[in-house]
DNA sequence: TTGTCTCAACTTGTTTGACAAGTGAAACGT
DNA sequence: ACGTTTCACTTGTCAAACAAGTTGAGACAA
């Protein structure tokens, strides 16, 4: 059942990187022709060329009809784990290095408001469930987090209550709707009175909140989400061009 | 002598996007097939393929076997000014809106320190330009940035000063080192105390921080910057995947 | 010798045609 | 009514050819 999650031009792509660090280039020298990597990955040439588009768009590459293809600038810059790669925050956090502890700090089920609604591409008033989530790494508070469900995908609400403290991406994952992908923005805020008042984060310092509206592979919208990143403790990477 | 700056396939994306547009296609929707999109655009298949990859890539559309294509979670954001498009800080003040003036706090020459000299790949000691900047519109404080940059980029100050006030692109771009990308990241802090008294910024509030180090075509590196977005003025969007 | 021109070889850009593989629905038989 | 097969349609991959831009070697003339 499991897709394979990385297509062959995906693949064709690191292996073009590959062989740009076996074959010890640098900035400014020459690709092998198209010819020859037809040969060296036994692909077609229409194939190869897709996944050569791919790095010429992000820079890594440089085309001159007539000439050849050159390593450009973007070479330099690959960054590990750029912003823009989906992931939960739970993996986010330890990916930082932090071991992170889950404190469920409160739900409800909540009727969808005008703007929640609108993200969620649901109609006013859908039944969602609001949680509200504290990470911290050894006492230090790191990330507070609000997230919106629709009520219908996190089970009927027969058995009581599911765990809310776990992963929400584990959750939604028995319905078959893991987020796969998101629409974020960011921005530096300081948290709300209320909630720094509330839970004791007086001290928790000017944040990043990354706000975002999460989809599963079917196009559905799953979860909309406020995270509070602690600023003294995150930082993210990525590239621009 | 001037290249044709956008490629036949560059042309073929953004033609694919207006039809996107024309056809009031919105998430989800499933994309004309390649057969139709060959004889609407006149071009052969493996070339409207490069396209269609170009756009896969950016989180546009999402390609399934025997199904067909969809749009998909970054269609949203295709015409918002995602974080990972690479700009100067007038442009992106501008494109939030804001009509922005320039205001020269400060410049120096100064030797890179080691955190510098690493940041930019110069040697420890090479005599570089530091540019300290307010942006503002209507009196209020929007971006407070320091530029480090090689003093030898920068005319060989014979003529004294160059205005430092305008744009460092423009300036970069007489000596053909014109930025085209960076490597950049992004935390949330509060402007440090000496600025805020000195400038007159106590009332700036949390700040995006964005670090970055900017790229010329050619692969040398041209500027290190740091930019304090004021929080309260400013959000990026972009796409996770 | 020196400089210029021509041309052939090589590179990327584009097209055409074909087949493989995955999908979904209609047609079919039980 | 239900499961199965078949078939049309989609994207994925491949092969071969020509167009267009670049380079360099060799012919040629001064």
């Amino acid at each position: 059942m499991e897709k394979p999650r990385e297509s062959n031009v995906e693949r064709l792509r690191t292996g073009i990187l590959e062989m740009i660090e076996e074959l010890g280039l640098g900035f400014g020298d020459r690709l092998p022709t198209e010819k020859e990597m037809v040969e060296r990955f036994h692909i077609s040439r229409p194939t190869l060329r897709e996944a050569l588009k791919l790095l010429e768009q992000e820079a890594v590459i440089d085309s001159h009809q007539g000439k050849g293809r050159f390593l450009a600038a973007g070479a330099l810059l690959s960054i590990a784990r750029p912003i823009t790669k989906f992931e939960s925050v739970s993996q986010m956090v330890s990916s930082h290095g932090y071991t992170a502890e889950t404190r469920l700090l409160g739900f409800s089920a909540v009727p969808a408001d005008p703007v929640t609604a609108e993200r969620l591409a649901v109609a006013e008033g859908t039944p969602l469930v609001r949680v509200e989530r504290l990470r911290s790494s050894g006492g230090q508070p790191l990330v507070y987090s609000v997230d919106w469900l629709p009520r219908a995908l996190v089970g009927e609400g027969l058995e009581g209550t599911p765990d809310w403290s776990g992963s929400l991406v584990a959750l939604l994952d028995r319905g078959g709707r893991r987020p796969v992908a998101s629409t974020a923005n960011v921005r530096a805020v300081l948290l709300p009175d209320e909630v720094s008042g509330l839970h004791g984060l007086e001290e928790f310092g000017p944040a990043l909140l990354i706000e975002e509206v999460c989809y599963a592979a079917c196009g559905t919208r799953v979860i909309y989400a406020m995270d509070y990143h602690r600023g003294s403790a995150f930082s993210f990477s990525f590239v621009r061009k």
